[in-house]
RNA sequence: GUGCCCGUAGCUCAAUCGGAUAGAGCACCAGCCUUCUAAGCUGGGGGUUACAGGUUCGAUUCCUGUCGGGCACGCCA
């Protein structure tokens, strides 16, 4: 919150105790809508009605009576049921243009994480292939989320789980290789469950170019004891799926068989190459991670080992069928999970835990996994988990990003993860623009699908609500750079001649800022802060066209200059934690 | 079938942990450039918040049911 919503909160806290001291009661300040309503509002004596067994108009009164005199409020009043509305005086609402300057980008720092730690792990995608429209808005969230968490006083440990251990790598490692035989004259047929994008003939080429013919096996000895792909080309035949995974699982026996120590050098050379891929790819859209933890870490040292005997030692863990099953029922989850397979591989779910009790090892105050929404049934059986090794399972929370669907010229663009038709995140960010792309993605709620409108966010013109943001900062920077004087200046202005109804409204966007913040980090809600800036800048263009600022009068210059300088500043801030640009002239 | 999410203007979406007259943008209509960037502004029409109940001073918000949509229900990750 802002000092001067602190100062506010604390007459009605005074007043609170003077008039109940008995019941313990919050006090919440609201920002009402209108501005007839004044600049704040307490419903206080709404809630205090029935505790106290009198109407809430009388206990508004009282409350009224017992604050505290104050030189920042004009007057307050009570309204409608038994609000209490507080309207300052001008000097109190314009000390925020002051504020704003002082602060120097810090403004609307709060410190609602009180420096715990925090860490944010989002992305982590399969690096199978490129990163898709998805996983962009995952991205996006993530980033931005880490950004204001960061802003509102956590410290933010920013983390990307790299799924290096499983099936899916071989599959990619297998594809490669039959991509690579194939330029040998191999005439296998390439699996429909194979990645079929062009970056795994891409692999395979320069494999062939580094390792020449060292990879190369015969086509009898690559497809040995192989039960063969189904001829049924439904891919919604379960039958069919089956027979096709079968054949996969033998065709990556027999590269592991084959290819000896070679095969480990084909997979961590797919490996390294798509992680590469993936980080170049983040980073030009804005996104860092501290850390880039690897699943087969957590085999290699032992970690999922251990966990799964920590749950077999607390007798969570049972045997049937061969293979080894986690107990979450008993946590709440509706059905029992294997956590080592009849094969004696461990489950995804099993390093996952290990995972995620490193995690908490590790000591953050709070864990934030950032998933898509379709991982949302997988969650009670981790929780399950955790709670069985003893954890605080409040300290991890776990926000859901909805899909993303792609329309153009008011269609829906069709993507299929099979066969690599997908739409990447590299071919959006070329299409529209990195701050399009960043500023879209976080304008809903992370929880509602997101329709992404291309023709609109790589519109150049008055429609894209991006650029009318950026172009309220630009108009800013154009009339400072007009004027030409030193910024300092406006640091001392006085700001006692700022007294229009849409310079009022500005200080009041100004003061919200602190509270946007605090909002959007304690809901993990980025598309807060998207929307107040869209507010702001309306405010901001409406205030430009119904008022010059360059004016002859050297106090009311100064003071107009101070309040659009200030509205810049949180401009330029707000976008920045959105991972937006925000240019100086467009 | 079971679980989770969702249903708000013609369209895409907001709505400050239950608050006052439910707000924006697009689209539609009517205006504003001799003036700091018209990528802008001003005004107008548009709503039984899917439906039916319940909880209370007050419900888009919380609860129950119905209808409709999405997702998940693997010894994949």
């Amino acid at each position: 919150m802002s000092p001067l919503s602190e100062s506010i909160k604390a007459l009605f806290q005074a007043a609170l105790h003077n008039v109940a001291p008995d019941i313990p009661l919050a006090v919440v300040l609201e920002r009402p809508r209108q501005s007839g309503h004044g600049e704040y509002a307490s419903t206080l004596a709404l809630q205090l009605a029935k505790a106290m067994g009198r109407p809430p108009r009388e206990l508004a009164q009282r409350i009224i009576d017992a604050l505290p005199p104050s030189t920042l409020v004009e007057t307050v009043e009570v309204a409608g049921p038994g609000f209490i509305n507080v309207f300052l005086t001008a000097a109190a609402k314009q000390s925020v243009v002051s504020d704003v300057l002082r602060a120097e980008g810090r403004w609307g720092s709060v410190d609602t994480g009180r420096g715990r730690h925090v860490q944010v792990e989002f992305v982590s995608s399969n690096p199978t292939g490129p990163l898709h429209v998805g996983h962009g808005r995952g991205a996006a969230f993530g980033a931005s989320l880490a950004n204001i968490l960061a802003k509102a006083g956590f410290l933010v440990q920013r983390e990307y789980y790299v799924n290096d251990a499983g099936r899916q790598m071989d599959i990619l490692a297998v594809s490669t290789w039959l991509r690579y035989l194939a330029g040998f004259g191999s005439s296998i047929a390439f699996p429909p469950n194979g990645y079929q994008g062009d970056y795994v003939a891409a692999m395979a080429e320069k494999l062939r170019r580094t390792a020449g013919q060292a990879f190369h096996r015969t086509d009898e000895a690559v497809l040995e004891a192989t039960p063969g792909i189904s001829p049924t080309q439904d891919d919604t035949d379960a039958a069919a799926a089956t027979c096709n995974e079968a054949h996969m699982d033998a065709l990556i026996a027999n590269a592991k068989r084959l290819l000896g120590p070679d095969y480990f050098s084909l997979h961590q050379q797919v490996l390294q190459e798509q992680l590469e891929d993936c980080r170049e790819d983040l980073e030009a859209f804005g996104v860092i991670f501290d850390e880039w933890f690897s699943e087969q870490s957590l085999f290699n040292d032992g970690a999922v080992a251990r966990v799964v005997e920590q749950l077999s030692a607390g007798g969570y863990l049972y045997e049937q069928d061969g293979a080894r099953w986690f107990r979450s029922t008993a946590f709440g989850d509706e059905k029992d999970r294997v956590i080592q397979r009849e094969n004696g591989i461990f489950t995804y779910f099993a390093s996952d835990i290990a995972y995620h009790a490193n995690k908490f090892a590790r000591g953050f105050d709070l864990i934030v996994d950032v998933w898509g929404a379709d991982h949302h049934g997988y969650i009670p059986r981790v929780m399950a988990a955790l709670s069985a090794l003893g954890l605080d399972v409040q300290r991890l929370q776990i926000p859901l990003v909805q899909f993303v669907s792609l329309y153009r010229h008011g269609e829906k663009a069709q993507m299929s993860t099979r066969k690599g038709q997908f739409v990447t995140l590299r071919a959006l960010r070329t299409e529209v623009g990195r701050d399009a792309a960043r500023f879209f993605y976080v304008l809903r709620k992370s929880d509602q699908h997101l329709d992404f409108d291309l023709d609109l966010a790589k519109s150049e013109s008055n429609d894209n609500p991006v650029y009318y943001i950026q172009y309220a900062h630009a108009r800013i920077h154009s009339v400072l750079a007009k004027w030409g004087g030193d910024i300092r200046q406006l640091h001392a202005a006085p700001l006692s001649s700022l007294t229009h109804v849409q310079e009022f409204g500005l200080m009041q966007w100004l003061r919200g800022y602190p509270e946007t913040i605090e909002l959007a980090a304690l809901e993990y809600a980025p598309h807060t802060v998207a929307f107040y800036l869209r507010d702001l800048a309306a405010a901001l263009h409406s205030y430009y066209n119904s008022t010059q600022f360059l004016v002859e009068d050297d106090t009311l210059r100064l003071a107009r200059l101070a309040l659009i300088y200030a509205v810049a500043s949180v401009l330029r801030d707000g976008l920045q934690l959105l991972g937006v640009s925000a240019p100086e002239s467009m």
